[in-house]
DNA sequence: TTGTGTTTTATTGCCTCC
DNA sequence: GGAGGCAATAAAACACAA
């Protein structure tokens, strides 16, 4: 199709720029007219598509030079030669950023429009940001199989206590039922019940709760094992204690995991393709059913929901990577 | 060769900052 | 209000399998 051209010499900043307004084919946001805000040239293109390259602009002056329009006639974009790209990767690595300064000096180093060369850090920055976010993904994804699985043990151990105290409670039962209420009231310890219960109670104070059950599921075993009489009444404070230490521990658990909530957060493989994602490597945005993660600027990664809050600085690549649990 | 998926270049519209 | 950034989008260029 023939396309209607106009051509502009604008007095942009930086090197003298053309503008091209290719009123021929396509429409919408990505083809046909190609300017944007002021000055926009639209490049020459390779006729025989790909493998043929032909120099881009290389310098201002040519790009004023009818000559070099009616040589080549620019219709559709074209991709950057690997030198220009190498170029602007280096500069990239440097600074993802532009400054007016050093936009002019790489157009004016690559034979580039300036508007290119911003376009270029544009999408560049964009890939940057995807590739950031699958790493994200990754780590957070990592973090959240090993609490998992943490919380998976818990479970587990928390079930194992749960049945020592209903097999202690069923032989304490055994025992009074066979013993009457004659019992001693002295620990299998050999002390006095009344100085037990002072120790456990210290020891609630000042251990963690693991070790408490611990004291107390050793004190109940003893009494078992050894046959030594302890009354019922003590027997049972013992009992109430492990008790107490496994409602701790079930509350800390349910702290982490209440429920099946955090299910809600469906952190299986992404489908990079169905989300437009592309391999390169930030500081965005990104969501998912039920759990939305964002990062600010200092490239934190936030979840949006209720949460604990866990903070990892990785050193790999200094980027900083925070977490939460659901509540 | 052709169909299809991916990558790259460019446009548009909106937002923020100065 | 202008400049610049970003997200969304279009379309050309490219890669690759059938």
């Amino acid at each position: 199709m023939e396309s209607g051209r106009l051509i502009f010499s604008t007095a942009g900043s930086g090197a003298g720029q053309m503008l091209f307004l290719d009123c021929g084919a396509g429409g919408g946001a990505g083809g046909g007219a190609m300017f944007h805000r002021g000055a926009r040239p639209v490049l020459g293109m390779d006729e025989g598509g790909r493998g043929v390259k032909r120099p881009f602009f290389t310098t201002p002056d040519e790009l004023l030079e009818e000559e070099y329009y009616d040589e080549q006639l620019p219709e559709k974009k074209r991709r950057l030669t690997p030198e220009q790209v190498h170029l602007l990767e280096r500069s990239f690595e440097e600074e993802n950023k532009l400054e007016p300064e050093r936009k002019t000096e790489l157009a004016r180093k690559l034979g580039l429009q300036p508007r290119q060369v911003a376009v270029w850090f544009q999408s560049r920055r964009a890939r940057w940001k995807t590739k950031q976010l699958e790493r994200d993904f990754a780590r957070l994804k990592a973090s959240f199989d090993a609490l998992r699985a943490d919380h998976d043990a818990l479970l587990q151990d928390n079930n194992r206590l749960h049945s020592q105290v209903m097999s202690l409670t069923e032989k304490l039962q055994e025992k009074e039922a066979s013993e009457g209420s004659a019992g001693a009231a002295v620990d299998a310890s050999g002390l006095p019940a009344a100085d037990v219960k002072v120790a456990v109670a210290d020891a609630e104070e000042q251990a963690p709760a693991e070790a408490v059950f611990e004291v107390q599921q050793v004190k109940a075993e003893d009494r078992v094992s050894t046959g030594s009489g302890g009354s019922a009444v003590e027997d049972a404070d013992t009992l109430l204690g492990c008790g107490r230490q496994l409602a701790a521990v079930d509350s800390s658990v349910e702290s982490y995991f209440p429920g099946d909530e955090y299910h809600d957060c469906v952190m299986g493989p992404m489908d990079h393709a169905a989300a437009g994602i592309q391999s390169e490597e930030d500081d965005g945005a990104g969501s998912d059913e039920g759990c939305s993660y964002y990062a600010d600027d200092a490239g934190v990664l936030f979840a949006d929901h209720n949460h604990h809050h866990h903070a990892d600085d990785d050193e790999e690549d200094g980027s900083q990577i925070s977490w939460w649990m659901w509540n």
